[in-house]
DNA sequence: TTAAAACAGGTCTTATTTAGTCCTCTTTAG
DNA sequence: CTAAAGAGGACTAAATAAGACCTGTTTTAA
């Protein structure tokens, strides 16, 4: 039903927020996958294509796996999107900009590039440091409830 | 490459924007595809979805056609977004519920929820009453371009 | 009263994208 | 030199989007 966010993207992130607990590990695909519940093969898809965008690196090798090439504050939502689903899934308007603009005047096209700035500049506000706290505030507090 | 409108939506805007320039006229689908470059058949099939979001209003039999149903002004871009592509396209988030909160503490899908709140109001704020506006300041602009 | 022009709506097909799998190659610690 | 890891190309399957088709109903006007 056309999301914004794909399943891919997602695990993209799963990933990322693994890899951030522990930034000396260099955690195995096999780990990884188990860790958030992705297909081995297809998590060593997604690991390549954040090494790709500079947001993984890689040990080849026996012993070798994957950990984050920067520091989780300086990682955001917006460039590991942008890394997965391609530069244009920040675009909102499904046309390319020859056949929007076909009517020569389309008030349309202002909108989806207003709206597309304040999307972006959004998930790039949002970095792994806070995702990581966040997720620990959270659960910290589950752990309460629970008691 | 996973956007948030689809074409049928685009479509779905263009023929609103289409309607809104003369309310009391009734269009044919053919008039209205061919006014906006659509499949006659699929503009026929958006069509009746706008009906049933009771945005557009149909006259059967021969002289019939379609009008807006109501006041440009009183349909916005979210209703017709939801209308054509189902009320979850306001999801942004790729999982449903259960899945997202696997984990049990998905810091992501918070920031998911407050994106969506935001897109959506804005969104919401844009009626076609602005739109058509917007396109008669923009194609007035063109024509003192040209001369 | 009937023919033609229009909408109503279900089914079907095709194209594109997403989500994976598979297989072969390279690297490297022990 | 071998086993355990990643690299990466090619392939397949499932889901979604885009559109075509066909049969019916309504309505006006000759």
């Amino acid at each position: 039903m056309s999301m914004f966010i794909t399943r891919k993207t997602d695990y993209a992130i799963r990933c990322i927020l693994y890899l951030s607990k522990d930034l000396d590990r260099i955690a195995t695909v096999e780990e990884i996958s188990k860790a958030v519940h992705v297909p081995k093969t297809f998590m060593a898809k997604i690991l390549q294509q954040l090494m790709k965008a500079g947001i993984a690196g890689s040990v080849r090798g026996i012993k070798g796996g994957f950990q984050l090439a920067r520091n989780p504050e300086d990682i955001n939502l917006l460039e590991v999107i942008e890394a997965i689903q391609g530069p244009s899934a920040a675009n909102i308007c499904a046309l390319d900009k020859k056949a929007c603009s076909l009517s020569g005047t389309c008030a349309v096209h202002t909108v989806w590039v207003e709206l597309r700035e304040e999307v972006n500049s959004r998930l790039k506000s949002w970095d792994f440091g806070k995702l990581t706290d966040r997720e620990n505030r959270l659960s910290h507090r589950a752990k309460c409830d629970k008691r």
